[in-house]
DNA sequence: AATGAATGAGTATTCATTCAT
DNA sequence: AATGAATGAATACTCATTCAT
């Protein structure tokens, strides 16, 4: 086990972006080096370089791929008409995508101070902010604002941060989209300068 | 002759807490050198070891000192009764406790990994467990939990998250404090068995 | 039909040699890798190894083929009776040849440290030596080595040194040979014991 | 040998100078690794960053010491009139501090590829530009310019480049300042503009 | 109450080189 | 005639920590 010196095929570059992504998620990104990475997938530290520019760079390349579900989510969001329907299918999906890409997106909210001045840390803003902007209206009031971005907070909540609570993983993401559902739904009703009476 | 012309006198120790706040919250706990928070203070890093320990013990002590009110809330809140008002009550404490001791919440918040495995990471973890305790019926069903975690988030993002949008901070923290009174409010009202009829 | 498409066809190690010599000269041997070579020709490191051993054997490979004139001159010079036109003759032509392989010579200047244990090293030593040898008379007292040395020097000031100095280069060489001229007219002037009364 | 272990007085910056130079002057810039350094003082490379903050940083110490008296030269020179007796004077001074400061000469002129993106290339270029404009007059035509660069390089080669040629040190100093005397006091007879007939 | 001097273990990164294909 | 994948050894530099003074 691990001695043998298997025949390497073209899969170490996946190889590499797996084992960092598990990685940086258990332990953070400046607390993993390229040394462990290396270590555990029986390389020297010079194989990742041959595959990867820089240690960011291995960040970059797993953010870019998992990152995909939810830039497609944003550009399709962006045409749909802002209905509460369409406000509620982005719920869906972005827990959806939450729960697929599981360990990227714990590893970004445990790591947000030391991901801010990566190169991803701006995209992530970025994202975060158009996501916002797709399920609460334009001109909501304040309450209204801080209701569509703590349903996002919930969904995290939902699949990242309770992950070690008791309870099935399926249903507390259910639980999570239900509130985020609801949040989202008040803010809706209320038009643009508070409650429709 | 009034005035204390060296006002640094028996006070480094609170110097150095005070900038290394900062420079945790600024750039994150494992990106802030002792050098760096030496220089800026004009001592030796050798002068940080006279007052703390370790780099840990630097962020421990400060740690004790502002969590404290967040602990008090905790004794205070296990000796009410688990009625809604005192429910609301320990949510308008939180906000309040997290509005003064800001920087520690966001340093915390954005650097969850690294907290992780410090001596602080038990404590967080289990005060944040009794806070929901406190707010959440014994039996709740699960989405009513994440009503009730999703409730302290909206806080937080009231608070910290949302630090640098636009408006005026104490606004948003009020209304981060509106909709989590809302969220508590709605699991109360339902029995520990779904919608009390 | 009569016109190549694809230049680059069996010339590659040409190709090798040229961005390499560019690069030496530009950055120094030490400070110019492999990889920065391959780069710019658009292949792989591998392939500069198929065809030389060694980053070391690139640059002998350049210096045997840049070197030969100087070689020649040695030969003819050493057949020569030491006349003082046969002096001059040895200046003109060592000034054409450093001009034509300018960069070479350039390089060697540069990078005296790293050229003196690399194997071009001894060959250099050796034939600044023999060149001083052909100028200068066997018993010439010490100032007129020196002058003889410094003959060469002023060729290499000419040549190199003065690159980019304001000037026409071609002028320069011209200044730079009429001095070395000069210098070595004095010292054939006067006899090994001093100044032939 | 080497095992006691000394109880370090406050000359290890001096210590590290010293032997920087020396290990530069021989293996060149590049090839001398601090570890290189820190191993011949037996000391660890970390105690190197206590007294230098990079290692140009060493070199520009190193520089900054030894290069003053060819500063305080050049400043003497500039306020001196223009004669014949000014340069002969610039000239023997200048072969003194050459031969004074013999290693880190030969070093930069061993080095010069690597030393011209290095943070003394600058002063080094500026340096030998103003040198040349004290002994050469403002419109000498291009052979004396010549001359008088020359004359530097003369005297360049009798200190350092004959480091390794027999003779007596002192001897080929004189010799090599002899003739650089002889280059300027050429020059400086033919007026600008060719032959003073 | 603090400094000056140093260490040991670590980091990301680069390089010339190799070899099976 | 060349590539893809990898290595081993090195490099400059940083960090938390120690201790005699």
């Amino acid at each position: 086990m691990g001695s043998t010196p298997q025949p390497r095929r073209g899969n170490t570059r996946q190889r590499i972006q797996d084992v960092a992504l598990e990685l940086f998620a258990e332990q953070g990104y400046d607390k993993t080096s390229l040394r462990e990475i290396a270590e555990r997938l029986d390389v020297t530290k010079a194989a990742l370089y041959y595959h990867f520019k820089t240690k960011e760079d291995i960040l970059n390349s797993i953010f870019e791929d998992l990152n995909r579900p939810v830039e497609e989510l944003l550009a399709w969001g962006a045409e749909q008409p802002r209905t509460l329907e369409t406000k509620k299918e982005i719920l869906v999906r972005y827990s959806e995508a939450l729960s697929i890409a599981q360990p990227l997106f714990r590893f970004m909210q445990e790591n947000q101070a030391t991901v801010r001045d990566l190169s991803i840390g701006h995209t992530i803003k970025r994202r975060v902010i158009a996501l916002v902007d797709l399920i609460k209206d334009p001109d909501a009031p304040l309450t209204d604002q801080v209701r569509c971005f703590t349903a996002l907070m919930a969904m995290h909540a939902g699949v990242i941060a309770l992950r070690d609570a008791e309870g099935d993983p399926e249903e507390k993401r259910k639980a999570a989209l239900e509130v985020a559902v609801e949040l989202v739904t008040k803010a809706h009703d209320q038009g643009p300068a508070g409650p429709a009476a």
